[in-house]
DNA sequence: ACATCAATGTAGCAGTCGCTACAAGAGCCA
DNA sequence: TGGCTCTTGTAGCGACTGCTACATTGATGT
């Protein structure tokens, strides 16, 4: 097989272990088996663990806005009625792994990775322009805005059991 | 020394180091550095490296009960004042690497670490309430839920560098 | 003085980490 | 056929992980 499509074979097989497990379980040798093949060929293929997992980042973002595109509303919507509805979409269990990996970014960017800090801002403002799109608002910079800090806070949240918080917040605003 | 004193201290020099390195950065070692004892020392006083870290995160929790009380004001404020006054509070150097710690928590009780979401929940709840008792609101439970949300959102997006969003996200409400 | 026991040092175990040296198979070109 | 390069397996290195067995110190109580 030609490299390049080897590549993206195996890289989409560490896509769904990261996923599945988070960064902190994704060691060369689960990665590896995870994508039937060994940590020598891991490294064969990405210069270092840093690249590879830049990589595999990369693909889940891919796979994210595959995911957000498919939950877009023909028509922008005023603020409530997006936050309710994006509110909704991420209690969605397929969206649950992609908001883990995120947190985990955060984490690992606020411990001073770099390469991770690139990525996570990255995505985030990728959500926010998306989210922008989606608003219908006088002032859609600042409700994108919000509406992103927000949603991250039900993210933070929910991660720790607090989702009923994240309910009774959104619950009579929208 | 007696050993709860001794113990008491060495919990002290590790909170530091956690708050400093943060938790990806503490295994034994490098922690029994940070209090001038040894690996061997820190398994003497503590069961296992869980039951050590539960406790140090508990220290810093105590810290920063004692950081926000200080914070507090002697009256009420409506909710806009109250977000502004603990935005800017969050944005203080002193805060950030509790809050950097505080995420790493969230992220490992995300991955399902049963230890830190529970800590990480404690944490959580003890905001909520110290919230509510600073509003002057005729719905607290929900304007508390919301102060939270949003500020764990602007602690979640700060670490990817988005901070700037932050700022516009709260500029036009408070 | 002697026994006892808590406190501590030394040394190391088995496992995992990222990474690499070396060699062997596989297809291609002269 | 003989080399040559791309791909892959085997084996292991040195560092680190949490943790522990064993020995030693020092204080205390009788």
């Amino acid at each position: 097989m030609a490299p390049e499509n080897r590549r993206a074979q195996i890289l989409d097989k560490l896509a769904d272990h990261v996923l599945a497990h988070g960064l902190s379980a994704s060691s060369l040798r689960p990665l590896a088996k995870a994508a039937a093949t060994s940590d020598r060929m891991l490294l064969y293929y990405f210069a270092d663990k840093g690249e590879l997992i830049s990589a595999v980042l990369q693909h889940i973002a891919g796979r994210m806005v595959t995911l957000m595109e498919a939950a877009a509303t023909p028509e922008p919507l005023p603020y409530d009625a997006l936050l309710a509805r994006l509110f909704a979409a991420l209690s969605d269990p397929g969206f649950a792994p992609y908001m883990r990996v995120f947190l985990e970014v955060a984490s690992g960017a606020a411990n001073g990775d770099a390469a991770l800090a690139q990525i996570g801002e990255t995505i985030g403002r990728g959500f926010l322009d998306w989210g922008k799109a989606q608003l219908q608002s006088d002032t859609p910079d600042a409700d994108a805005a919000r509406l992103l800090v927000t949603l991250e806070g039900t993210v933070f949240l929910r991660a720790i059991g607090m989702g009923d918080v994240c309910q009774t917040a959104l619950g009579p605003t929208g």
